[in-house]
DNA sequence: CTGATGACGGTGC
DNA sequence: GGCACCGCCATCA
């Protein structure tokens, strides 16, 4: 298995639980030495068949970027109302509520992260 | 090797 | 609040 910086990024995200979601810039943070616009990148090379819950990384405003096409920002809103999150009448999600919080202390050592 | 390709975010107006 | 700029760089053909 080729382990490179998106393969980072995916674990990162794997550790989101249902119900939350995170910003490109947080993953950013975790991840280290990247950019919000390298999470970005690695999510659209992201192949479909991968298990990674990427519906839930949304962007700094709470909102779903859309892609260069637009087309499946559809599938992710509805992949996050099914996990109980809320989108208002301007499709913006409260991260103060839905926001997640970070991975686990204990999986940050574990993966050598600090 | 070279060039194209992208799911962002901060800043300034 | 919105909009335009610009920095960012791993992957792929």
């Amino acid at each position: 298995m080729m382990e490179g910086l998106y393969e980072r990024i995916y674990e990162v995200i794997r550790q989101i639980p249902a119900g939350k979601v995170a910003t490109y810039g947080q993953i950013a943070s975790i991840v280290g030495e990247c950019s919000a616009r390298m999470i970005g990148y690695a999510l659209a090379a992201l192949k479909p068949d991968r298990d990674v819950p990427w519906q839930r990384v949304i962007n700094s405003q709470g909102k779903i970027s859309l892609r260069y096409d637009g087309a499946e920002s559809i599938e992710q809103r509805q992949l996050l109302e099914l996990e109980g999150i809320r989108f208002d009448v301007n499709g913006r999600t409260d991260l103060k509520k839905y926001g997640w919080a970070g991975p686990d202390f204990k999986w940050l050592i574990e993966k050598g992260y600090r």
